[in-house]
DNA sequence: GTTAGTTTAAAACACCTGTTTTAAACATAG
DNA sequence: CTATGTTTAAAACAGGTGTTTTAAACTAAC
């Protein structure tokens, strides 16, 4: 194996972010827990900060990627019911699909996922939302462009921020799950995988989406 | 005045805390910003612990209470009407006058307080998380129970789950809303504050609340 | 076998963190 | 005045952080 190196501080990484955050995480524990010296990290990544972009970029290539196809074969396809509601499923199921395929071959990828994005909108001036938007930002923008007209009675505005309440929803869903785990503890219990939790809110993203703008009547 | 200095650590650490979080912020940032010695912090809260406890405590203490007494007044009243979801909207306008009460008085607060709880659930062991279950449990609680016979046709695992979306979403947004506002940079624009976001959210969560379960049918 | 890239070990660097200590000055109530 | 609590100044503590450096060992390809 000519990079199990690199492969090994990559995985200690996405467990130790997923489960510390990334600040509250120190490269001598990543480097510990892969078994790697201290100054290999800062060797093949550069620094802290290249390794959290490696760490990311290694899921959400495959995810943006997965969910432009997805998205791209839903737009060819010719049947387009009224009932915007079904739409808007259909669309947030992809968007779960998606998530649910770079998470089968990465087991902690969603938690860091969100956790990247919960980080990267908390801290006023985010370098971080500038790399994901750089990167990512175009599968993003068509997803929003999609989603946009089943979502035809509010103004532009009102449906940016309408966006975000969504996205609110699935992230902090997916970064505290353990937490809410932890919360429950055997009384509500069942243990809800990440997975389950995106299929859950398929449809009340859907609800969501279409509820009614107050202050209009 | 008798302590003018407990008063100006507590501001500045709000606004600090509001702004950055409460890793990212330092003790001595705090002391610096509210002109106080450096000791003072350790002197008057024991610890940074202490000060953020403090911190929260300040607006924690008001909205709790201001909230089970609206919540009681509302359980009072006679009238109830048949539609779960306007029944659903009054509640959650409960939870929005509450938090625009704290926030009359401090406007930094519910800045903080969805920090607060962002990071308490983010952790996956939280000593904040304990705190606040600890001391405002209690309201937390009621609302949850009288939510609950509106939101009638889910288990009580459902529910809260469900219920934890709908924190998320608030949380989310109150949160992040500066990171929002840098983004559109004047696109989609108009300057939305913070009571404003809750008084949005309002319709929003209760279609969430309402949404139905799929793979029941 | 030489060369280039990788990995390790260990130490050090420079910096920031929360916290504590010492001393002196200030405030105010008994 | 005295005593008690507050506030300041400045320094130091002990520990963690990301990063760099030095040297030696290892691995693979040409």
């Amino acid at each position: 194996m000519t990079h199990a190196t690199t492969d090994r501080i990559l995985d200690a990484a996405e467990v130790e972010f997923a489960a510390h955050g990334f600040v509250e995480t120190s490269v001598r524990t990543i480097t510990t827990k892969a078994k790697v010296n201290l100054a290999a990290v800062n060797y093949h990544f550069g620094s802290k900060k290249g390794l959290i972009q490696a760490v990311t970029d290694r899921f959400l290539g495959p995810l943006s990627q997965h969910l432009q196809m997805q998205l791209n074969t839903y737009e060819r396809s010719a049947h387009r019911s009224q009932n915007n509601e079904h739409e808007l499923r259909i669309l947030f199921n992809i968007l779960a699909q998606s998530c649910q395929y770079v998470a089968q071959h990465n087991h902690h990828s969603l938690a860091v996922f969100a956790r990247l994005i919960n980080t990267a909108y908390s801290q006023s001036q985010g370098h971080l939302r500038k790399h994901l938007t750089k990167q990512y930002g175009a599968s993003f923008l068509y997803f929003m462009k999609i989603l946009r007209q089943f979502m035809p009675v509010m103004t532009n505005e009102q449906f940016f921020w309408r966006f975000h309440y969504l996205l609110g929803m699935l992230v902090f869903s997916l970064s505290s799950s353990e937490a809410l785990l932890a919360i429950c503890e055997g009384e509500y219990a069942s243990h809800r995988s990440l997975d389950q939790i995106m299929a859950d809110l398929v449809p009340v993203m859907a609800s969501a989406a279409q509820a009614p703008i107050l202050g209009e009547s």
